[in-house]
DNA sequence: TGAACATATGAACAATCATTCATATAACGT
DNA sequence: ACGTTATATGAATGATTGTTCATATGTTCA
């Protein structure tokens, strides 16, 4: 035997259906949605962020970035076949050096958007 | 007594002094890479992009919110604190239940451009 | 006022993740 | 071939974070 009120133990009913109904409706599907976050996941990172930006500026070898930001190549290199996996970085090799560019341009639009809703008093970070 | 070749240990030395420091002439500062950061980091969790997507089509309330995504109340509630908090959703109170909305435009045209992303073959979550 | 309902919140736990350290691969100069 | 340089990578670790559980706040109705 089930709980009357309760279909799934945790899980509540809606209060209106009707708005569930028509937005479930509209819902991409979870595949999207994960893929979605997986690509904002990409960002969230300061040292992501900061070698794009680096990266929308020029294109740079690995060791470049390091001394820019201040961090270790190994730290620096990690983070950039994350973002060569997802497709935001693309490689060029050139003798022993590999050098990292924007690979696409939605990346710029992006980081463009967040600027823009930064600007607009949306999120803020540091200066609370 | 300091090394020669390492200015600081851990950290190489550039290998391209000219575009590093053009570069480093141009970048944001690093509280600005760290707001937008953590901007991002917001979009970039499944459950709160499809909490933004669902209020993208209509205004709901917490348990609407919960049984579409088949979530607990407590959890869309700690989630909905956080978009709250970075200014992505507003509330609003109509007798014992609260009404969420999208706050800013940008995040409709972020999650936009993130999809366009995703449609060009960027970031592939689910299907590899 | 009390019961029922809708939402919020604090602590705890599990899972994720960015960095470090050590080491591997690869290309260049000699 | 050898040493040097540039980059990549695997394992370990410390920090962050999403969810759960229990409970608190606040609203409505009787």
């Amino acid at each position: 035997m089930i709980q009357n009120r309760e279909e799934v133990p945790g899980i509540p009913e809606p209060l209106h259906c009707e708005t569930v109904e028509s937005v479930k409706g509209q819902m991409p599907g979870n595949d999207f949605c994960s893929s979605l976050a997986d690509f904002f996941k990409i960002l969230g990172d300061m040292t992501r962020v900061r070698i794009l930006l680096a990266l929308s500026f020029s294109e740079m070898c690995v060791l470049d970035i390091a001394f820019l930001l201040g961090m270790t190549q190994s730290a620096i290199s990690h983070q950039l076949r994350v973002l060569r996996h997802a497709r935001l970085v693309k490689a060029r090799k050139a003798g022993k050096s590999i050098f990292y560019s924007l690979d696409d341009e939605h990346v710029e639009n992006i980081v463009e958007e967040g600027f823009e809703h930064l600007r607009h008093g949306g999120t803020r970070g540091a200066a609370g």
